[in-house]
DNA sequence: CATGAGTCATTACCTTTGCTAACTATATGT
DNA sequence: ACATATAGTTAGCAAAGGTAATGACTCATG
């Protein structure tokens, strides 16, 4: 457990005690969210669709990083659970459209809501001063993600 | 993006920002090191097996929650490339213990390097203050990932 | 001590998920 | 009109996970 800023002033070490914490507080995240039985890159699907309101498979597969045939199949999967719905392209007969169901939407709902529940439960046990300590940090840390 | 602290007042907003920040992050984080060719479940294997020192392959399923017969491919998988290696348990003939090799800590120590690197070297790019206060919240992280 | 039950790792078989190669349909350029 | 490019999909293969089964070992009991 580190005393506060004691051992942190190089950006090393502070590079350091950040991957260890937050890979862990991430890890315990996903943890409290894995109900769903969706593979990693069908839960990351499910969130770009929505994101993006629309997507073709091609798309997908780029943006996931996954050949276009698993693709297909991660969008038949998805279609088959009813979260994901396939339309004609309005302009191009070779492609698709991929949108989420309105029960795609709430199942990602209720994944951000079960993690971020737990993570203000265990925002709720911290003291005031710690709170705004974070407070403080949470536009830097979007800055770093965002970099 | 976030202006300082605005929005955060309550928990609950102050979870939600956290969690896409740091998600953002490890999974980006995650992108720096993929050089191994380890599967999420082998380089999970290899870090248990290194922070505990010596476990047996039963241990071993039930921390990387998979089942038995799994554990013993990626056991296998993993000795194969001379990362782990096996050994008679001191006690149990019906067990082995596995141990992490000189170059599976070795391909450890790379993949958490190149991690604080890149981490670092967005660091740098933040101004004095923004480091300050990441400085700050560094503790509180890591209590909260351990809470 | 012998026996039965429990424990442990492993093998065999099956399913799922990723890849590459190939194919069909459509769009575009000449 | 024809050749080329694009898009999604199907088929086949490999890897990773699960379940069922097996053999070896350990422990408790009579």
């Amino acid at each position: 457990m580190l005393t506060n800023t004691q051992n942190l002033r190089s950006d090393a070490a502070l590079a350091s005690a950040l991957r260890v914490s937050l890979a862990r507080l991430t890890r315990r995240m996903r943890k409290q969210a894995a109900h769903h039985s969706l593979t990693p890159t069908q839960l990351a699907t499910l969130v770009a669709v929505e994101r993006h309101t629309a997507m073709t498979p091609g798309e997908l597969a780029e943006h996931e990083k996954v050949q276009p045939p698993s693709m297909t199949r991660v969008i038949a999967k998805l279609e088959a659970r009813g979260l994901l719905e396939r339309a004609p392209h309005p302009t191009d007969r070779r492609q698709v459209t991929v949108s989420v169901t309105p029960q795609g939407a709430a199942l990602l709902k209720e994944e951000r809501r079960t993690k971020e529940a737990w993570l203000a439960q265990r925002l709720r046990d911290l003291t005031p001063e710690e709170r705004a300590a974070l407070r403080a940090a949470a536009p830097i840390l979007e800055k770093l993600s965002t970099m």
